[in-house]
DNA sequence: ACAGCCGGATAGAGCGCTCTCCCACGTGCT
DNA sequence: AGCACGTGGGAGAGCGCTCTATCCGGCTGT
């Protein structure tokens, strides 16, 4: 809480204050602003003056303590400590990742219609864990919205045990029973496996997302299980850190290995990015001499030259829905726990 | 608020169960978990064993009914409505911009101290302009931090009068007695413009943001002023919107009207790598045939090829010091509004 | 030894709202 | 005429917490 105090307004107009200068009962005010059950239009009426005449707002905290509810949900970016960068650098990274952007924007519109307003809470280490814990149980927000980035984080864990409504973007990596929505990730992978054996290269490396992140997991092994459909039951790979100078550095240690390559598959754009970037510095020229897809269908794919072959995930989609089945959790609880599996696509542009 | 409801848990604990189990009274027991005032230690054990058995937690809506404080500020993001685009593709322009995910970082910095968490707001339309203004007269925020893109927003001004306490990240338009952090972007601006006129550049164009937000025109004003004085008062520009893809246009244009050209001041990194990728596409080599310069320092800036020269605006340090303003107002209320102006910096990179 | 203090704990009055009773007054049916 | 019922409105009991005023008991000072 700290010592954040409002400024010493002049008391604001109360129902009781209404009430009196509208000549009804505070319930009756109450009514009128709530819109619940009939009232007589000519009072109706003389309320909403005295409301306006009185600049009535009313009491959040007031309402909350009845209705137990705060009416804001909690959007909790959660895992992924500081690997190794100062605090804030690490903070900037993953808040910087145009997949948060996204997120946000997902969850605006899935929040909008209803009044709702998301509060953030960043989930990044023990304590930090605590504090928005705590400040969920309080009730501060209804429920919660989780973006895990590590298989292993106990966010979800924690939360269930707490008790507080939740949903997942991203299935969680033990069998929890709660909500979540997701990408079909195994599939997307597959997709561009096929694009890039359709295109003839047969000499293909991936640049893979840290293990620890099931979603990169799916799509390393998705990518690999498809390639070994076609034949080619070993593949090498590096691992990064789903940015894009992690997708640089991993490029080029590939490179070294495996000069003759003639394909990349990243687990996403940002890496793809990199990749491509190193790939001319190497004087290899996209895609005529190494085919890039990415992952994703970020901003960044059609940021820089060529524009990158992706595969397609639909994270605003994915966001406004994970709000929504929150928003219908909370509505009619006690019904068991709903995910939505979305499906990837292939969009083809000119680094490929 | 809409339909949310907390599912129906068992009734928890409250303070009345506390005290009835260590045996004080629910006064004693508050005043444990506030730490204020001397409680006998022995009774502070006992009182601290009996919140634990009971895995009591604080009612956030009963404290703040009664302290009139809510332990969360508002982030509001202001102004721009959707420039054509669909209403959501506008929401994830702006929440995919690097810039956005810098202020949020530097938020957290300058919060998490105070355990305090940012609410987030969108007020891009009228409507969303009411309901964020409504919220925050509900008391469900103590304050407002303010990202205002567009200088005839009017959202501070309503805040103001509003009586909730306001910080700006950027001088607003009009005079209004509001606390802000700005960067002192002229002075930026002439760092950019005097390392072209050093590096020999004589036939500069300047890729401008909107008119209609104020640093976009700081920054376009500051460059011709030092470019005038280094014997240039005339410099042809165009305007984008500060994403890449407006840069790219932008500089299409330019190109036409001046294919000589020889350097490039663009008032965000966005634009400027937007610029080099069209440039490059020309056949024209960054820096050896065209100079480019951008503004921020983002992370946009080194993800190109070559990575940006750039102006450095040190936006997580700025958005702290806008949550650590914001939070000194609301302590000790009543104190004129104050501003902090960062001083921007030269980033010479490769691409100049 | 007694007034005067003071640390330590309590009682209880709200904070502003919602919501469940309950009442008064028609209306329609038997 | 009598009764059930529906409809519009009021009274008042909390929701869980903080905080002021108050009380209690033991210690000091003269």
């Amino acid at each position: 809480m700290s010592e954040a105090l409002r400024p010493a307004a002049q008391r604001s107009a109360t129902l009781e204050d209404v009430a009196r200068v509208a000549g009804v009962s505070r319930a009756t005010v109450s009514r009128v602003i709530n819109g619940i059950r009939n009232v007589d239009p000519a009072i109706q009426e003389s309320v909403r003056r005295a409301v306006a005449s009185t600049g009535y707002v009313p009491n959040g905290a007031a309402r909350s303590l009845v209705t137990r509810r705060a009416g804001a949900l909690a959007l909790v970016v959660s895992g992924s400590g500081t690997d190794g960068r100062g605090e804030e650098a690490g903070r900037t990274q993953v808040f910087t990742d145009p997949f948060f952007g996204r997120v946000v924007s997902g969850v605006f519109t899935g929040l909008r219609p209803h009044g709702v307003h998301p509060v953030l809470m960043l989930a990044d280490a023990p304590e930090a864990r605590e504090q928005a814990l705590s400040y969920l149980k309080q009730g501060n927000a209804d429920g919660a919205m989780v973006v895990s980035t590590h298989a292993d984080d106990p966010m979800p864990g924690l939360l269930l045990a707490a008790g507080v409504p939740t949903v997942l973007f991203g299935r969680p990596a033990a069998p929890l029973p709660v909500s979540c929505v997701d990408l079909a990730n195994r599939d997307g992978a597959r997709l561009a496996a096929d694009h890039l054996h359709a295109r003839g290269r047969r000499r293909v490396v991936t640049i893979a997302g840290p293990p620890a992140v099931r979603a990169a997991r799916d799509r390393l092994e998705g990518f690999h299980e498809a390639m070994a459909r076609h034949g080619m039951p070993y593949l090498p790979h590096a691992e990064a850190d789903f940015t894009q100078a992690g997708g640089e550095r991993a490029m080029a240690r590939l490179l070294v290995e495996h000069p003759d390559l003639d394909g990349v598959f990243a687990a996403n754009d940002l890496m793809a990015q990199g990749a491509v970037a190193v790939l001319r510095d190497h004087g290899l020229r996209v895609p005529e001499d190494v085919a890039v897809v990415g992952f994703d269908d970020s901003s960044a794919a059609t940021a820089g030259r060529p524009p990158l072959t992706t595969v397609r995930q639909p994270v605003e989609e994915m966001a406004a829905e994970m709000a929504r089945i929150l928003l219908d959790v909370l509505a009619r609880p006690g019904r068991g726990a709903t995910s939505v599996i979305f499906e990837p696509e292939l969009v083809v542009r000119r680094s490929s």
